[in-house]
This record gives C-alpha cells, structure tokens and sequence, in this order.
DNA sequence: GTTTCAAATGCAATAATGTTGCAAATGTAA
DNA sequence: TTACATTTGCAACATTATTGCATTTGAAAC
C-alpha cells in the first residue's frame, strides 16, 4: 500500500506533506521523529503544516506517537497499515533510535478488577545491536 | 523512609522545593504530573526550582518520569525508595491519572541478538476503575 | 477541461514549555 | 557562629506548540 492509497482509504485528501510524512516513515520501516522526518523532506513545509498534519494522520489512526524517556517522541505507522501485529519497541540509550522488535509480540496482562485495557505499550531500553559492536570495536 | 531521610541519604541538602516534591509523591502514592505536584504545594516555588529540583532528583534516581500518550508526563518515586519491584503502569484515558499495577510484575523478554536491556517499561492504557464506575452510573 | 467549494496551507501573532547566567539567600559542616 | 559551596529566584532567552485568517489547493461534479 503506497501513502496516497492510504490517504484515500482514510478520507483525506492527497497533500504533499502528508504524503511526505508517511512515505518517509514507510521507507525507514522505523519510527522517527519530527525533526527526523523533516530532515528526509526536500521541500520542508511549514511548522505548523507539519503540527497539524501529524495531528490528522494521528486522528485518522495512520500513525501514532511512541513517546521514550527524555520526551523524545517518535512516529510510527499504525499496524493496520504495516500488518504488524502489536510488539515491542527498542530504545537505545546510546543512538537514540526506535526499532520495532517484531519477534516480541505485547500481550495485555489480566488487570485488577474494573480496569479495561485498550492498548498495551512496551518499550525496552538499552543498547542496540549496533551501538553495541561500536563500543567494543 | 521520610522525604529528609533520603535527601540525606543521596547527599542532597534538604530544601523546601525538593522536599515538598518528595512528600507530595509519596503521600499520593500514584504518580502526578509537575502540575499536580505544584498545585499541592501551598507555597509556590519558582518554575526554574521545579525544573532544577526534578533534574536532581531524576539524577539521584529519587523519582523517575513516565511519559504516556500525549506527551503527558508523570513522576514517580524509584523502587529502591518505595521497595516495590518493577510493575506496570496504567494510564486512563477518561482521567488521565496513571497508576501503578503492583500486581503485574514487569519482565524483560529475550531479545534478538546483540541487544542488550538496562529497562523496560509497560503502560497500558484504557479505563480506570473509578471511570468505569462514572460511566456506568 | 472547467467550475466550485470545503479543506489545507503559510504566515504572523501568541501561548506554553524549558534553559541559562548571575546576584542573593540558604543549608550544612567545621 | 563562621565559611563556603549549593540552591534559589529573577530576568532574559530559546524552543516548542497553537490559533486566526487570507490565500491556495485537491477532488468531485459538471
């Protein structure tokens, strides 16, 4: 599914920022933040165009917000999109990146009594594959 | 374990600000946002001390935040102070108070290869008891 | 291909949130 | 009580997010 079928399937219209915003998530295949996708943009858009387009893609349930330690918030695209099932996500202390860790899918825990779930997030810190053979190289 | 009691024991002097913070926390025994805090705490403290006193206490491992959904963080005093062991945390979407599930122990699945966890955190999101009890009502 | 109109954009103004430098005040140990 | 590093509060500034409004644009109907 490329982003203009996926906008048309949500009922919005084709613009060049959303279209941006989501084919730039797709391409990486892992959340990224504002600026992170800004920076893969050519042509950037206004601030507030950005605001308010994450704002309808989020809305619209096309992507959402992971947010991870120190306020970073990164952006992913929602599973019905992706057909993923729901997992687990990585952040590395060390480069500050998000991956989706497909191999852990996330299971809602039974809850107390009167408590209802909706969604469950899980986000493991630490150090990444990557990160981890540049510190003992 | 008083407020003072663990200032003095990760050598932080005792001020008022940090102090307050501390026992505001401890006696809602959930975790509140700066807002909450600062709204129980009859004399106000400047906007920097609150920063500055939170910084410290994160850097000393007092308190720790829990950023959930939009942005909206949280701050909850560490388990070596609480003595409880790593549980998840729920967050209500009606409310938007977050709460901690002692009852659902946290455990760091195994991951891919070459990744390594210093932390994991679970926030599972949907409708608090007391809402749900509104809702029905 | 034109026309039409609601929806989206970009700009400016404003609000909210977070940070830094520095003089004055405060906590603690001697 | 003294001494001194630490913390505070203020002001200035930086960053991040929101709102109103005139202009532009996408897409559906003709």
């Amino acid at each position: 599914m490329n982003p203009n079928e996926v906008l048309h399937e949500h009922n919005l219209k084709r613009t060049g920022c959303r279209e941006g915003i989501i084919s730039v998530i797709m391409e990486s295949g892992n959340p990224l933040s504002e600026n992170e996708i800004r920076d893969r943009l050519s042509g950037t858009f206004d601030r507030t165009t950005f605001y308010r387009s994450f704002k309808t893609l989020q809305e619209s349930k096309i992507i959402h917000k992971i947010v991870v330690d120190n306020q970073l918030v990164k952006y992913a695209l929602d599973n019905t999109i992706t057909q993923k099932q729901e997992h687990a996500h990585f952040y590395c202390e060390e480069c500050q990146s998000v991956r989706c860790l497909e191999s852990i899918p996330v299971k809602t825990p039974p809850l107390p009594d009167g408590f209802k779930a909706t969604e469950t997030e899980v986000i493991i810190k630490g150090l990444c594959d990557k990160c981890q053979k540049n510190i003992h190289a």
